[in-house]
DNA sequence: CTAATCGAATTTTTT
DNA sequence: ATTCGATTAG
């Protein structure tokens, strides 16, 4: 037990170490947030205060989860079997397979990711002749989604206008059409597991008591569902020894676009009685400036909770700033200082280029590419997103639930067997008139349509049988090939690539098998013999028979059953690729939680970063600081930061002044590598066709800059920095006309977008 | 039924 | 610029 509390700080000690009561710790970037959360559970297990059945702890990813386990089973000698960790999505899973029939779902039901939820929209619109110019299914996915997070059903609505009163129409339909095709969305998840454990009881006194501590990551990005959901399970908690232990970080709360609450924080220390509000200032990953930089620019926020980072590491680098004339020579500058730091010795996965959207990287890897330094790019497509696979998970989903009409509609004519939109819409017709599902809707078909469907439920049925004694992997093998996909893709020029993917699958289900712990020859279809030995029966003071949902899922539901459930969950990681020695590229937003010895933030211009959407949004500005926050805290020893004058973006050039966050940086941290960039980096030469190559790679590009540098012979450039008394600093984004009637379009950037005469308008050149 | 073509949209992302 | 979806032609 020593050793564990060993070398914590005070702060670090406290929170780990406190009572069982309600705890908000406010964890600032790197102050070792995760090792005080599973410290903090092996410290209340080796103690004795707690069994590990009695812990709950909840994380938004998978990865985190991991990690967590990883950590906590290093530093306990016991197992961690009856420990609950997962994401707030798969603990859900697990409670409404166990308590299905309370919840009303069918034991196998299966998970909509987001694609199937907005192509079940779409067809549920197409079903009710809806116009979707006026119900565009996005919005109506938003509405269903947002109403979910919010704990309320269709009929709990108050619609206030004709328009919604339709949108409250349709959650009405897509939950009822979601009922019967046995299928939930990852709202849904939530939200019946909210439902189920409001309205019964003794299961939720059962898992309150069970729970006798509960500790939340990432706390700052809870919505309000997740919240209410916390809140249920904590239950009394408190005032029987039991705890929720919450951390997170308000400044780094970037998720507001998806339903996060950072008020969640506030409301917990209000509605929770929390006494116990510590705060871990002591970072112990970047060097000075980098803390320095990174504190000044948060405090332009308001409504903080109030932290301030320090460290011991000294003052280390300035952050270096840089002003490139355009995007290509941004990255040609960003490859130049890459290669500096690997000849330095840095090791190249050591290195990050950060940027505020994902279209930013294309240049970027194209500058990579060319330098043939290798690097790798993060997000992007999942495994089990790849349209191979999920139509290869759509012929397992048919095979466990046939009534999972999207997932029928994906495979019912891939590969090609001849059934066309024609025979779908009366399938679907037929379907809708009995209110069955399309699967079951096949017998009603006449005809030569009949015959093609009835193929496909034969094709269907037959695999299902062949495969009934089999193991998962080789069920997966079994209907690769019988599906005919296999047999499609090698017709296929590009489909060597999608072959390999299908094929890993049945490694994926080996590995699936072996770790969550179905034994080798167990039946991938499992019947009701599975459900007889799940769990252990409780019986609650009341009498009544409770069953909990400790076992296995294997004891539980089918392997079958629940890899498809993996599958949903578990997108599988496009980040791993580890030991692969490539710089890294990737979005601020998944830099969260990452740290590197050298981070680049790029494309650091007003209307890039922060975002001009973001203007728009209550608060979006300070969203945007916070992820300005995230990316300089990412940094351990060196920071670069830069921007571009011109940028090309949807095919078009745009003039941007630099970001705003500039102006919040402590001066005396940061370096200006172009210190006196006042003009285009060839005002002063003529342009060669290496200038060129640098900048457009075509003869074009000579043309257009030589016309951007004469611009109507006003003395002005496109592109160029100036400063108005009225509208403060802008960037010219266009020059018309010459003479004294030479009239400038100017980017004031929250000032908007000017035309100003040269002749009268009073501009100042800007240094830079 | 497939292939071609045109048009619209284009911040950030996990489950 | 590019991608994705929907409509239209073969």
């Amino acid at each position: 037990m020593q050793n564990l509390l060993l070398n914590l700080n005070p702060e670090q000690l406290a929170a780990v170490t406190l009572p069982p009561q309600n705890a908000l710790i406010l964890a600032g970037a790197g102050s070792g947030k995760t090792r005080v959360l599973t410290t903090r559970i092996a410290w209340l297990i080796q103690t004795g205060q707690v069994s590990p059945a009695g812990i709950l702890a909840v994380t938004f990813t998978n990865k985190a989860a991991k990690e967590m386990l990883t950590r906590l089973s290093a530093m306990l000698p016991i197992n961690t079997r009856g420990m609950w960790i997962g994401t707030f999505h798969g603990l859900c899973n697990r409670l409404l397979r166990t308590h299905y029939r309370d919840a009303a779902l069918p034991q196998s039901f299966q998970i909509l990711d987001s694609q199937d939820q907005l192509s079940m929209i779409k067809r549920l619109l197409k079903a009710n002749n809806v116009d979707d110019e006026k119900y565009p299914p996005k919005t109506v996915m938003y509405f269903i989604n947002n109403h979910k997070e919010q704990g309320l059903r269709a009929t709990q609505i108050e619609p206030y206008d004709a328009i919604e009163r339709k949108l409250v129409e349709l959650y009405d339909l897509y939950d009822q059409q979601c009922q019967r095709e046995g299928v939930v969305d990852f709202a849904e998840l939530l939200l019946r597991t909210y439902e189920l454990l409001s309205r019964n009881q003794p299961l939720r006194e059962h898992y309150q008591q069970r729970f006798r501590h509960i500790l939340v990551d990432e706390f700052q990005d809870t919505n309000n569902l997740q919240y209410n959901w916390l809140k249920l399970m904590a239950g009394h908690g408190a005032q029987q020894g039991g705890a929720l232990f919450a951390v997170g970080d308000d400044d780094q709360s970037i998720y507001a676009f998806r339903g996060a609450n950072v008020g969640n924080m506030a409301a917990f220390e209000a509605e929770f009685q929390v006494r116990n509000l510590i705060k871990l200032e002591q970072n112990y990953r970047s060097h000075g400036h980098i803390l320095d930089a990174a504190n000044m620019l948060i405090a332009n926020n308001s409504r903080r909770l109030g932290k301030n980072l320090r460290t011991d590491a000294g003052h280390g680098e300035q952050v270096r700033v840089y002003e490139a004339s355009s995007d290509l020579q941004e990255a040609q500058w960003i490859i130049e200082e890459a290669k500096n730091l690997i000849a330095e010795g840095a090791s190249r996965s050591e290195i990050a280029v950060l940027y505020r959207s994902n279209a930013q990287s294309r240049v970027i890897e194209h500058a990579l590419f060319s330098a043939g330094i290798p690097y790798h790019v993060y997000g992007g497509l999942r495994y089990f997103q790849r349209a191979e696979i999920k139509h290869a998970i759509a012929y397992l989903q048919l095979m466990d639930n046939p009534h999972n009409d999207s997932a029928f509609l994906r495979v019912v004519n891939f590969p090609a067997r001849g059934i066309g939109a024609r025979t779908l819409e009366q399938l679907q017709n037929a379907a809708e008139t009995y209110g069955i599902s399309l699967y079951a809707a096949v017998p009603y078909m006449v005809g030569k349509a009949g015959t093609a469907l009835g193929g496909f439920v034969k094709l269907v049925e037959g695999v299902r049988f062949e495969t009934q004694h089999m193991a998962l992997p080789e069920l997966v093998r079994v209907t690769l090939e019988a599906s005919g996909l296999l047999a499609h893709y090698a017709t296929e020029k590009e489909g060597a690539d999608r072959i390999e993917n299908l094929e890993q699958m049945v490694s994926a289900a080996t590995q699936f098998v072996s770790e969550e712990g179905y034994g080798q020859g167990a039946p991938a279809h499992m019947g009701p013999q599975a459900e007889a030995q799940a769990g252990a029966a409780i019986v609650n003071a009341d009498g009544v028979e409770i069953l909990d949902a400790d076992a296995p899922l294997a004891t539980v539901m089918s392997p079958l059953s629940a890899f498809l459930a993996h599958a949903s969950l578990e997108a599988g990681d496009n980040q791993a690729q580890a030991g692969q020695e490539a710089l890294q590229l990737m979005t601020v937003h998944s830099a969260k939680g990452l740290e590197f010895d050298n981070v680049f933030i790029t494309g650091l211009e007003e209307g890039l970063f922060p975002h001009e959407s973001s203007s728009k949004e209550e608060g979006g500005v300070e969203e945007e600081r916070r992820l300005m926050y995230v990316a300089i805290t990412r940094a351990r020893k060196r920071l670069y930061m830069c921007f571009s004058q011109t940028r090309m973006l949807h095919g078009q050039t745009r003039y941007n002044m630099k970001s705003r966050f500039f102006d919040e940086l402590p001066e005396k941290s940061l370096k200006w590598l172009s210190p006196k960039v006042q003009s285009h980096w060839f005002a002063n030469k003529k342009p060669t066709w290496e200038d060129a190559q640098l900048s457009g790679g075509s003869d074009n590009a000579i043309a257009q800059r030589i016309a951007q540098n004469k611009a109507g012979g006003s003395g002005w450039r496109i592109g160029e920095s100036v400063a108005h008394a009225k509208f403060g600093e802008g960037v010219i984004v266009n020059i018309e006309g010459s003479g004294s009637n030479c009239r400038a379009q100017i980017n004031f950037g929250s000032a908007g977008m000017k035309v100003l005469d040269l002749s009268v308008a009073k501009l100042e050149r800007l240094g830079r």
